[in-house]
DNA sequence: CAAACATATGATAATATATTCATATGAAAA
DNA sequence: TTTTCATATGAATATATTATCATATGTTTG
């Protein structure tokens, strides 16, 4: 169902080659979305499986329109994704590269 | 003189298996630092090679006050290093991770 | 050892961001 | 069709962050 994505040297470099100040300003904006411990808990919470936002709330103990806000800002940035069933709404991880970017943060912070 | 980094499925899945509250809190900390342009481009300046103060300063085109405070937050962040030439502080990239976050970003943000 | 050069740092002002509160919207159930 | 439940949203407040300015520190050179 995943398919498997191997990231080795080689692609790292050619993915870091001739970044324009453009796409810099945009990866500083991606990492702004990363950048705050309740998004990063909902991201995690999603990596357990969709999730309503009741249930959000009280996985992280927070106020049900804190969450919202931030699923809001989860969801423009396209990390995230959204369908309706019935009164609620539930959300889910838009790709597989969240897992990937947190995973990286993971190992550096180990060290 | 660079180790051969490969991440696989069955690699990511088992560092985001089981994070904790304080890790969540200690990944969004990391985020943040990536999470500014200014900091940005300095990375991505050094991904060039060594560069002194004064060099990132005219590279980026700011002013070396504000170079220097992000420099400051960039090494207490484990990111970069620096090592003094004479008059001079020379500063360099402190491990490939940088390189691996930054390009995980590039790719979500080129779809 | 005084002047010049390279970098660091503290304080401040400007700006951005997150949470809360109150309320709106939209769907289902009574 | 009114009430209830689930979620979204605007405004306001509190907090955090960044760049600038002025100045301090540390090193070399004359």
């Amino acid at each position: 169902m995943e398919q498997n994505i191997v990231y080795d040297e080689k692609k790292i470099e050619h993915l870091i080659a001739n970044v324009s100040e453009d796409e810099l300003f945009n990866l500083a904006e991606l990492f702004k979305v990363f950048a705050d411990s309740t998004r990063i808990r909902i991201l995690y919470d999603l990596f357990q499986g969709e999730r309503n936002v009741t249930e959000i709330c009280e996985d992280l103990q927070m106020n049900q329109s804190a969450v919202s806000h931030q699923l809001k800002l989860l969801k423009s940035s396209k990390l995230i994704q959204s369908k309706r069933r019935g009164k609620t709404i539930i959300y889910s991880l838009a790709d597989e590269h969240v897992k990937t970017i947190i995973a990286m943060g993971k190992e550096h912070i180990e060290e």
